[in-house]
DNA sequence: TCTGGGGTCCTAGGACCC
DNA sequence: TCTGGGGTCCTAGGACCC
């Protein structure tokens, strides 16, 4: 049996931990650069808010109606979800933290049973179950125990973090999201709607709309919908071969079989990320170089620290470079190169000075650039022996590594980029600081204070 | 004025090799 | 008319996820 554990509205449920005066009203939170709504209350989604609209247009479709607006605050995010995580962690043998805001877990040997109940729809209680509850290890587990376990789940999580979770148990991962979906819209199911008969799954699939499968897209679904396939139930219904014939495509194949009570889409709990990007559109245009240069080394250091942080090094380093295609009016230009280093590395050092050589050949002066990025691949593990006997020598290495962990450890503790690479991450040549360049870049004008992780933000009691 | 930032995987087709 | 066959690697493009 599969679980998953899904956090209803994330960011927008981080943000009324510490504002319960917010419960019950419309709030968004903004993209970075306050660009667009990316996630919104139940209240907003009722009003009409739609994903991806821009901030700039809400005053205008939504006149006089008070919206609670929040910057996206991904320290704080960061913190609150690591906190049911490790909830999660204590309460499950096995799980895989899929994204900020999902974490499958894995309920080992819960046996299915394909009953082919009639519509009694009886969510069912077999005679031995209160044996194997007394038993209570999860490799004798019950699926009337398996219900009771994840309504308390929810309880945990929301007395101890204050998020609201809704969690879907299914014999496969995409059968529990959509019963994650169903714990999400009916109260009926506590927050924890399981998927263990054939009757209750066909029923899941007759209320699931093709477009609400996971692994089942935009183009998929307007696909599948021109063929009359409008519920996940009339998708599952064809024949294998006619998924196979039509899409040509292993990974629908594979959803059908999902659907179809299979388990089918492979797991990637031990995958290391294969490349690992950092990019940023800019608040307003950058033309200068310098600047730019300043923004392309603080990515590839960001770069070289998130392989750090996976114990891993990359061979290449790669970056782009954009103007703003929404201005229709202004010369457009974009460029992607990348550059093979002599020794696969971590350190910030040789990945921002990679990065810069490429940026010198891509920049061409005159431009008015909108967005920028590193990117790194060719990743492997890091093991003790790296080194090329052309490149650098091993004392050199260690010393590297000692200066990239003092570097980040101190980030870690005070907030990224309190020490960057002097002359490279900022520069004074166009006569702005640190600070200022940092400030310029990003536009965050309804930022939430950060209670959890700074002692300057934390919140006093009178 | 103003439009996010990450990722993964699959397939087709070309280059190249023997 | 007609031009070897098989394998690997790389890239571009197109899907998908949150």
């Amino acid at each position: 049996m599969y679980g998953i554990a899904d956090l209803d509205n994330c960011y927008c449920s981080c943000e009324k931990v510490f504002r319960p005066d917010l419960e019950g009203k419309p709030i968004v939170v903004l993209s970075n650069n306050d660009g667009c709504v990316v996630a919104r209350s139940n209240e907003a989604k009722k009003m009409g808010i739609k994903e991806g609209t821009p901030y700039f247009q809400l005053a205008e479709l939504f006149p006089g109606q008070k919206i609670a607006v929040f910057s996206s605050n991904y320290e704080l995010y960061g913190e609150l979800t690591g906190r049911v995580v490790s909830i999660i962690r204590q309460e499950t043998p096995a799980y895989f933290r899929y994204s900020i805001d999902e974490c499958f877990m894995y309920l080992p040997n819960e046996e299915y049973r394909m009953k082919n109940e009639e519509s009694d729809g009886s969510w069912d209680v077999d005679s031995d179950s209160s044996e194997a509850a007394a038993n209570s290890s999860f490799f004798t587990l019950h699926s009337s125990f398996l219900q009771t376990w994840g309504e308390n789940l929810h309880k945990r999580v929301k007395r101890e973090v204050g998020l609201p979770i809704s969690i879907g148990l299914a014999p496969n991962k995409t059968l529990a999201k959509i019963a994650s979906k169903l714990a999400k819209k009916y109260a009926a199911y506590k927050h924890c709607c399981m998927i263990d008969t054939d009757y209750k799954r066909e029923k899941a699939l007759e209320w699931c709309p093709i477009e609400d499968v996971w692994g089942i897209g935009r183009r998929y679904a307007a696909k599948l919908q021109s063929l009359g396939c409008k519920t996940a139930l009339d998708f599952a219904k064809h024949h294998k071969d006619w998924v196979r014939q039509t899409f040509n495509n292993i990974n629908i194949v594979r959803t059908w079989q999902e659907l179809n009570g299979e388990d089918a889409v492979p797991n990637e709990e031990l995958a290391k990320k294969k490349s690992i990007c950092t990019s940023r559109s800019f608040n307003g245009m950058i033309s200068d170089k310098d600047t730019l240069r300043t923004h392309i080394a603080n990515y590839a250091a960001r770069c070289a620290e998130k392989l750090r942080m996976q114990q891993t090094v990359a061979t290449t380093v790669g970056v782009f470079v954009n103007t703003n295609a929404f201005r229709e009016d202004l010369a457009q230009y974009w460029n992607f190169q990348e550059l093979r280093l002599v020794t696969p590395t971590s350190s910030t050092i040789p990945i921002v000075q990679a990065a810069h050589d490429v940026l010198d050949r891509i920049f061409i002066q005159g431009y008015q650039y909108k967005k920028a990025g590193v990117i790194v691949m060719g990743i492997s593990p890091d093991s003790p022996i790296q080194q090329d006997l052309f490149d650098l020598n091993a004392e050199q290495i260690q010393k590297m590594r000692r200066l990239d962990e003092v570097i980040d450890r101190i980030n870690r503790m005070h907030g990224s980029e309190t020490i960057v690479i002097g002359a490279q991450q900022y520069t004074q040549k166009n006569g702005k600081g640190k600070a200022e360049v940092f400030a310029n870049a990003i536009k965050h004008d309804f930022r939430s204070k950060n209670p959890t992780t700074r002692w300057s933000d934390i919140i006093k009691l009178r």
